[in-house]
RNA sequence: GGGCGAAUAGCUCAGCUGGUAGAGCACCUGGAUCACAACCAGGGGGUCACAGGUUCAAGUCCUGUUUCGCCCACCA
């Protein structure tokens, strides 16, 4: 047993003066790295499996966001739990490359110096890259510290790094090799902004009031016309069919027949098609192959000619005749009027329909034919699906579950090419005709290696493997992975964890996790998503300094589960004012030990009295409240089973009533040895107590907790380190409960008649209490503890049944209470207050009589409800007769 | 168009297996009592969105409606 030292708390709380220093401790203690002597066991032949998770590499480029808190907290929160009880624990950090995100940085970057990237060139490009994340990436970990967040930073890994690296692009060769990845030439979601190909997922569909333009195009024999609408009329240079519902009567015998396309004179085919509704805009569809996916799909059934109209930055091209070098939405305009000019324009309707942005630069998506790597993903999918709905996978709240199979059930697949410098370039290589996949260049000349490289989340998702060493074999590998547990955004629930959990089956034969949690978005007051264009999010950093980092963990764990997270600065205030209270409630224990040695205490020794028993047992169940309530990711209960026992039970109550017995200390050498005795009792109950609540409250908030239990006496180096209380059988104490319950219940009573009666609150009162014999007997028993906690007097027990003169009275569990205090009591208002009270239970009484003579519920509500009724009934009544019996009583005094 | 979620005190939210509606903040009254004014003591405040239904009993289960939010979707 280690002594404590209560000179650390003689100075006011002051979270900004302890946290960092107690962070570079930890560090110095090697909390973070996976206990040795439990990693030196086999795997399994312990009591319990390691403890691993990951955390969701953050942007190279990223900066600490309430976000990003609120996750940390979590993790962080389950991770110190995870250790104390026992468990090898491994915290695995690491960022993203974030390709379109970081090299968007740059690229801003050379742009203020008026360059591109190209003037640069591919290889000086990365150069200047790397030279940036050496410079400023990583900041976020920087900031991380700050927040008590515990992951072995010595395992820190970079998507991009070398080990890394091989893993994806052996991943690349597997999954080609397996014919899963492909490359082809198809319609794929283009940002002409970033001039990248997209994934569908990387594109945001926005709801937009458009138009419908309704364009005219004659038949090519000049014997009439038919109507086309269209919401992108600058695609129509490239159209080369127009396509009508075969089963659409107005149109069935002009299928065969061309019409001549307005401006461009081409003369197109009208074609037969089920992708067409008849009953949309005028049922004829103009079909431009190139530039929009179902037109492209039309087109290669009806083998129609493919016409590129674009260039990758959105400018028409060449195939756009005059319009060439137009920007894609002045074409529009120019389109619209030269075919209105032509007499080619039928009319324009209004138009509500979604558009595609890209997520990265909210930029207009287009729909772009060009080459293009893909993932099959059907075959990955299936294994993912069947995970969840066995449930090898679980997700907390339950209910992403179906988001997550309707996403898979409806897998499509992956488009993993994107047109940039930064990120993993693709390990193919061309000659001729000739093409390889190797992770290295091809012996001989003339090779030429893919210029394009890896989607961001095509690294991303190997996390869980690739962050431990694979594809070697490595130790780490085989002890870390599957990891336990993944907390994470549901935004990312399809970019990230759904792939994740396929990578996991295809490529380690098991799940990567077994269970996911999903945390909330953070918002602001407003409702608004965190952004930076609106300035509404607030700095982390300024709210750790102004509140504690000890605080904003504790505020942002008790997020309403799998609910949107309004966040408000003020809410910060209540760890804040909650570490505080437990710094001062551990002065005042440490200073009442008075130096003395906890070691060598046996509880045999002790005599416990009913409020060291009462707390014990309030204590255990604290415990197991806190531990179930972990164990089922709710954390905001969790996090008030501690505050509350602790404030609330522990310094509101039993602080109180340990006073008393601690001053038996003022007696010095004239202590008997029973004195002794209870002093001890009193001194290790309190300290004991304040130890498990220290415990309990370090996986929330760990700084403060530590410094604390640093300050009493304490057995071990580290509270990271110290066991997690077990709620114990031999403390629980029903009766002991029940009796403190009736305490506390009669302190109440007395200090509401106070009030009431305008007693100043530092004056003695007298104080009478009427009841049976064993709520005397206990109120006897308690006298010592009651008297200091009402500022009672003089507690008289009116064992004759006799009642005082005028005083004002209350009712506690059948137990009369009075206030005799003859003119310093209002007797009218005394007694309106007692027809008060009595009208109130009246209500209550009368609901319960309804209740109990209702048959039906006599017969078939279950007979303890039924019992529960009945007592309720007996108490109602006996209260509120003692209630008219003082106000009878108050009558006669009258005047 | 399909799906999901939310609606409970002035505000933010709990309320798990149906059985006397809770917390924090805010508000009101009183208090410099030697751990703590970042505190203590006491108090007021709710037709649980609406309408039906199931049940002895509904904030809780079912159906529908309204409002708000989110996700998915190739009607040009």
């Amino acid at each position: 047993m280690r002594p404590g030292n209560p000179e650390a708390l003689s100075q006011p709380y002051d979270p900004s003066r302890i946290e960092p220093t107690r962070y570079t401790w930890w560090e110095q203690q090697g909390v973070f790295q996976p206990r040795a002597d439990l990693a030196a066991q086999p795997k399994g032949t312990g009591a319990k499996a390691p403890f691993v998770i990951a955390i969701p590499p953050p942007n190279v480029t990223g900066s600490l966001t309430m976000g990003h808190v609120l996750g940390e907290s979590i993790r962080d929160t389950i991770v110190r739990w995870q250790r104390m009880e026992g468990r090898e624990t491994l915290y695995i950090p690491g960022m993203d490359h974030a390709g379109i995100a970081t090299q968007n940085v740059v690229e801003k970057k050379l742009r203020a110096e008026k360059k591109s990237r190209h003037d640069l060139g591919r290889d000086r490009f990365l150069e200047s890259v790397w030279a940036w994340k050496e410079q400023y990436g990583g900041l976020i970990f920087q900031q991380e510290r700050r927040l008590g967040t515990t992951p072995d930073w010595s395992r820190e890994r970079f998507t991009l790094d070398e080990g890394y690296s091989r893993a994806v692009l052996t991943v690349f060769k597997k999954l080609y090799d397996e014919g899963l990845v492909y490359r082809g030439r198809y319609i794929v979601n283009w940002c002409p902004r970033c001039r990248t190909a997209l994934s569908d997922e990387e594109v945001d569909m926005v709801e937009k009031d458009g138009h419908l333009w309704h364009l005219r195009y004659p038949l090519a024999d000049g014997s009439g016309s038919l109507v086309v609408a269209t919401t992108r009329p600058e695609t129509m240079l490239g159209d080369t069919a127009v396509a009508v519902n075969p089963k659409d009567p107005r149109y069935t015998k002009l299928v065969g027949r061309k019409v001549v396309l307005p401006l461009v004179r081409r003369e197109i085919p009208i074609v037969a098609d089920d992708m067409v509704d008849a009953k949309f805009g005028t049922g004829c569809v103009k079909v431009t192959p190139a530039h929009d996916p179902n037109d492209f799909q039309t087109g290669r059934r009806h083998n129609l000619p493919e016409i590129v109209v674009m260039d990758e930055d959105g400018r028409m091209n060449d195939a756009a005749g005059d319009f060439r070098g137009l920007d894609r939405f002045e074409a529009r305009q120019r389109i619209v009027a030269a075919l209105q000019d032509a007499g080619y324009l039928e009319r324009i309707d209004d138009h509500h329909n979604s558009v595609g942005h890209c997520s990265r630069c909210n930029t207009v998506i287009e729909p772009y034919l060009s080459w293009q790597w893909f993932v099959r993903m059907a075959p990955l999918a299936a294994p993912a699906l069947e995970a969840a709905k066995k449930g090898h996978v679980k997700m907390y709240p339950a209910r992403w579950k179906k988001v997550y199979l309707h996403w898979l059930e409806n897998i499509r697949d992956w488009c993993i090419s994107r047109q940039l410098w930064w990120g993993h370039r693709i390990p193919v290589w061309y000659r001729g005709d000739e093409m390889v996949v190797s992770l290295e260049q091809p012996e001989g000349e003339g090779w030429r290696q893919d210029e394009d490289v890896l989607d961001t989340w095509f690294s991303s998702w190997l996390w869980p493997f690739a962050t431990l060493g694979w594809p070697d074999e490595t130790e780490d590998l085989k002890r870390y992975y599957p990891n336990s547990l993944m907390v994470t955004g549901s935004d990312i629930i399809f970019f990230w964890v759904a792939r994740m959990i396929m990578a996991g089956y295809h490529f380690m034969g098991e799940a990567p996790f077994a269970h996911v949690y999903f945390t909330s978005i953070v918002r602001d007051a407003q409702g608004r998503k965190m952004s930076k264009s609106l300035g509404n999010s607030p700095d982390p950093l300024a709210m750790m300094e102004r509140y504690g980092a000890d605080s904003v963990r504790f505020c942002m764990v008790q997020t309403p589960t799998g609910q949107d997270l309004k966040f408000d600065e003020k809410a910060l205030e209540t760890g804040k004012f909650f570490a505080n209270k437990l710094w001062n409630a551990t002065k005042l224990v440490t200073m009442r030990l008075g130096g003395e040695d906890m070691g060598p205490v046996k509880e045999s020794q002790l005599r416990l009295t009913l409020a060291d028993r009462w707390i014990l047992s309030r204590f255990q169940n604290a415990a197991k409240d806190v531990t179930r309530n972990l164990k089922t990711y709710r954390f905001a209960e969790a996090a008030q089973a501690v505050y509350h026992f602790a404030w609330n039970e522990y310094c509101d109550w039993y602080l109180e009533m340990a006073k008393p017995r601690w001053a038996l200390a003022d007696l010095g050498d004239a202590m008997t040895p029973e004195q002794r005795v209870d002093l001890r009792t009193a001194r290790w109950v309190s300290w004991k107590v304040l130890d498990g609540v220290l415990r309990l409250l370090h996986p929330f908030m760990p700084f403060v907790s530590e410094e604390l239990w640093q300050a009493i006496p304490h057995d071990g180096e580290t509270l990271a380190h110290a066991a997690w209380p077990k709620s114990k059988k031999a403390w629980n104490d029903p009766q002991a409960e029940r009796e403190v319950a009736f305490l506390q219940a009669v302190v109440t009573a007395v200090r509401n008649l106070r009030v009431e009666s305008k007693i100043a609150p530092g004056k003695l009162v007298p104080v009478v209490i009427r009841g049976d014999a064993a709520q005397l007997e206990l109120i006897e028993k308690l006298e010592s503890q009651l008297k200091p906690l009402a500022r009672i007097e003089t507690l008289t027990l009116a064992r004759d049944g006799s009642r005082p003169g005028v005083a004002a009275s209350a009712v506690v569990e059948g137990a009369e209470v009075f206030l005799p205090l003859e003119g310093l009591i209002d007797v009218d208002e005394e007694r309106a207050r007692l027809a008060r009270e009595a009208e109130k239970l009246l209500t209550d009484l009368e609901g319960v009589k309804r209740k109990l003579r209702n048959q039906d519920f006599l017969a078939k509500a279950k007979p303890e409800i039924v019992a529960k009724e009945n007592e309720r009934l007996a108490q109602l009544e006996e209260t509120l007769e003692k209630l008219r019996r003082a106000e009878q009583s108050l009558s006669s005094f009258r005047g």
